[in-house]
DNA sequence: CGGGGAATTGATCTCAGTCAACGGTTGTGG
DNA sequence: CCACAACCGTTGACTGAGATCAATTCCCCG
């Protein structure tokens, strides 16, 4: 049926999640506009600055962190290829977090397929693509705040892993149950509300009961869905997206 | 310069909040719809549902939750009157959370001021007034994920407190620094990944500093200066929303 | 006036933070 | 090509915040 073969991430996660006609598909890979290149550790932008520029970040993982009063920070949340970037809000609205990036980015810019999607008033195939993924964004920042409240470390560490895991498989990042993963243990912790020095017991004691092996940085997840069972005795329904994303499956054709 | 007293909550938020003109405040309370009432513990909407009213809540309160799969549940947002309900969803996006009255609850339809500030494309004050008012919706999860990474149970006490303070405050709920509080303990609990008898704890440690008074169901906070120092020391900028209101204000008439 | 949910308090235990030391890798400059 | 520095990962010992269990007490409501 589908014979078309996205450029972008972005595209490719559409594919996965929705099926759309290659048309839609075909019109949001010609969407992306200029493209351009931040180097690891340059920040996209700063709590509070104005006038953002919408994109999607095709290659790199970026981070949304907050700065606290003293020095420290928080990770608010991972942002990998295929991610939107200050889609949603409206332009004239301040941003309340800092966006970095963990390792080499490359974005395009997408300010007309946000000018089609949300001004244009046009109920098309790709705007309803795109209000979907803005809706699965809403899930995952959902996800991030049920994985802070009562989970244990353990849980924790293999929820976000199983979710890296699942939006990563989207973008064609994650084959064999292996992903690449810039991120370090210090960063691990500050988006997980741990210490550094407990992410590692919490991965060495995953590692021992071969369930998770992360060296380097690369991740391999032997058998997904026993890490899952490990959360899932504890975590709401959503914590691992399959549940959401059937739901969303069904009506994007409707 | 403003004469218009406002019908609702919401209105009375955005007048705090922006300081619109009369007519844009005539036109957001003239939009309130159909009117129903909603019984205590009644669920408005449970997670995977498909098409939901859009509505904004007039008085009471609601919890967005989560159940859990071994049968506790999570809070993930508390509501109070003036919030939107839906409202910034595509609406054939299935709900991930359900959303359930504390005490009794009345709404009122706004199908179509969403239909106004989403789709019809007109750039005028009601739009930026509603946008700037998801904005803060969107600020207030960032919030929630602030306050459970890394916080402790005091901070995480205190800036609840401070966050409804101050929310309560904008739609006129709240004089002389005290406000009524229909959450339980037990709920307090589910919505800071806290034990109760933490909550409770803690509780009483703030009421013997004479930071915060809980009796029944009133809060009082004598001086929320004060109990803001307790927070800001090891909270984002973000932390209480003084930081981002004054940000949001500027840009409301550009 | 009894019953039940909520609040309060105590005792105990455990998970995770902190401090500290050491090994491994990377990369940078002499 | 080597040496050093800087950073990351790994592990141990100790400590403490907060969970859990359990027992009262306090309200509220029928």
């Amino acid at each position: 049926m589908t014979t078309y073969e996205p450029t972008f991430p972005l595209t490719r996660r559409l594919r996965k999640l929705l099926n759309p006609t290659d048309s839609v598909l075909k019109s949001v890979d010609q969407h992306h506009g200029r493209r351009s290149t931040l180097c690891r550790g340059a920040e996209f932008c700063q709590e509070g600055e104005l006038n953002q520029k919408t994109a999607v970040i095709t290659s790199g993982w970026m981070l949304r962190t907050n700065l606290l009063s003293d020095g420290r920070r928080h990770i608010l949340g991972v942002l990998i290829p295929g991610d939107l970037i200050n889609f949603s809000l409206y332009t004239c609205v301040p941003s309340f977090s800092d966006l970095e990036c963990v390792n080499d980015v490359e974005i395009a810019e997408l300010g007309s397929l946000r000018q089609h999607a949300m001004f244009d008033r046009v109920k098309d195939e790709i705007t309803d693509a795109m209000w979907l993924l803005i809706a699965l964004d809403e899930a995952i920042a959902v996800n991030a705040i049920a994985r802070l409240t009562r989970q244990s470390a353990e849980e924790r560490v293999a929820h976000l892993m199983l979710d890296l895991h699942y939006r990563l498989t989207l973008i064609g990042a994650c084959v064999d149950n292996r992903f690449s993963m810039p991120l370090t243990q210090q960063a691990l912790g500050e988006t997980l509300g741990l210490s550094v020095v407990h992410v590692n017991r919490v991965l060495m004691q995953l590692k021992r009961k071969e369930l998770l092996f992360l060296n380097r940085k690369e991740v391999y997840i032997p058998d997904p869905a026993k890490l899952k069972r490990l959360v899932l005795h504890s975590s709401p329904s959503i914590g691992v997206q399959d549940h959401i994303v059937p739901a969303l499956r069904e009506p994007a054709h409707a």
